[in-house]
DNA sequence: GACAATAGTCCCCAATCGGAGACATGCGCA
DNA sequence: TGCGCATGTCTCCGATTGGGGACTATTGTC
């Protein structure tokens, strides 16, 4: 006779979150391709049936998911501004770009809204981005860009530039052949920096 | 009676080419997360056991369809090299990005780079970047950039900037609060075209 | 202490996928 | 012209997926 297989306790709040940790682990390693309801209920330990249930959906999932991943955005609590536009604007680029290389999840999130840009990855996107902006918006003070530059071209293309070298070094490893390693990461914060400084410094018109 | 269902004309070149057209389409269509071997040999009107025994694999069709892929840097002719550094880095940004932009699987295929760097889309990868890096070196053509500044790296960034928000364009439509439409991505021109100025632009020191 | 709600498990289902065996038949070459 | 190889088709298979129905039993409430 087989034993009788014993069941979990029973307590829904904590299922949830083994649910979701065991989400952002597959996304950690497998990336959202791995993520499906099965393997969801496998790595969480518990029936197919529960993540279902309490989610609805992939998509449900995710989304619930979403609000977890909006924690990151804690972190930001970078240095208080100092210095000029540029100066500030390179503080920030440097601390979010060290959030973004040690949060994997958020790494393969922002890959997989490139290929599946579904309603509940716009909607992390949107959240996100407004986070990002708010914290922008902080992390500036009152220091403004000089007057003639489109600052925020200039930003989304640094920013851009920033999320698709991070995405590559943690997958193909290198881009336009700049191996994206310790070194390499140095130089492209440098030039981020140089570009920063060349595009708002004070030797604007002497 | 079922008709005996006419098969096709014997000619495998030609079903090789019609496998692969199929799969450029799905992928344009759908991405690849969309390109399996059913799907495939269906839109290619054609039985799935005639895409693995001439491709072997999905790998293997990815691969094939790489030689194909190489085709797109066919029109890279760009204008004759003129102008100073950046200006001739401006033009070839601005030819690549109308390339990339008009290349659908291109598109796709950069996206898929970041979620599934399989040996494959590696090569892939491969084999553009260098396309690419000869690509500039022959419009760089003898101009050279200022001392100082670290060429490359700052290349990467602007080029990784150009990819992301073109990939940014296909997906979300938008970045950073920055919409991607006709106006936003002439905002994003003028900033790449504004940030190699000053980059490299002879108004470096005076 | 009885009872209802519900958390958890088990099992079945249809669909789809990649893969391969078996077979027919058209094409190229001698 | 005839023959053999290879091209194309049909069919079956095992695995996996998302989904849901049926059932058990625990928990908390009155």
């Amino acid at each position: 006779m087989t034993a009788p297989a014993q069941t979990q306790r029973r307590n829904r709040t904590e299922t949830e979150a083994r649910i979701l940790a065991a989400a952002r682990r597959i996304i950690a390693r497998e990336g959202f391709r791995g993520l499906g309801i099965v393997a969801v209920g496998t790595e969480a330990g518990c029936d197919k049936k529960l993540v279902t249930r309490y989610f609805g959906d992939l998509e449900g999932l995710v989304t619930a998911l979403g609000g977890e991943l909006g924690l990151w955005l804690g972190a930001a609590e970078s240095a208080a501004p100092e210095g000029d536009y540029a100066d500030r604007l390179g503080a920030l680029l440097d601390a979010y770009g060290a959030s973004l290389r040690a949060d994997p999840v958020l790494q393969q999130a922002l890959a997989w809204e490139l290929v599946a840009p579904t309603p509940a990855m716009q909607a992390l996107d949107a959240a996100r981005s407004r986070a990002v902006g708010a914290w922008m918006a902080a992390a500036r003070g009152d220091a403004r860009p000089p007057p003639g530059v489109d600052a925020p071209a200039v930003n989304a293309v640094l920013l851009a530039a920033l999320h698709y070298l991070t995405l590559r070094e943690g997958s193909l490893g290198g881009f336009a052949g700049l191996a994206l390693d310790e070194a390499g990461r140095q130089r492209v914060q440098d030039a981020l920096r140089f570009l920063l400084r060349r595009a708002f410094g004070q030797g604007d018109a002497p």
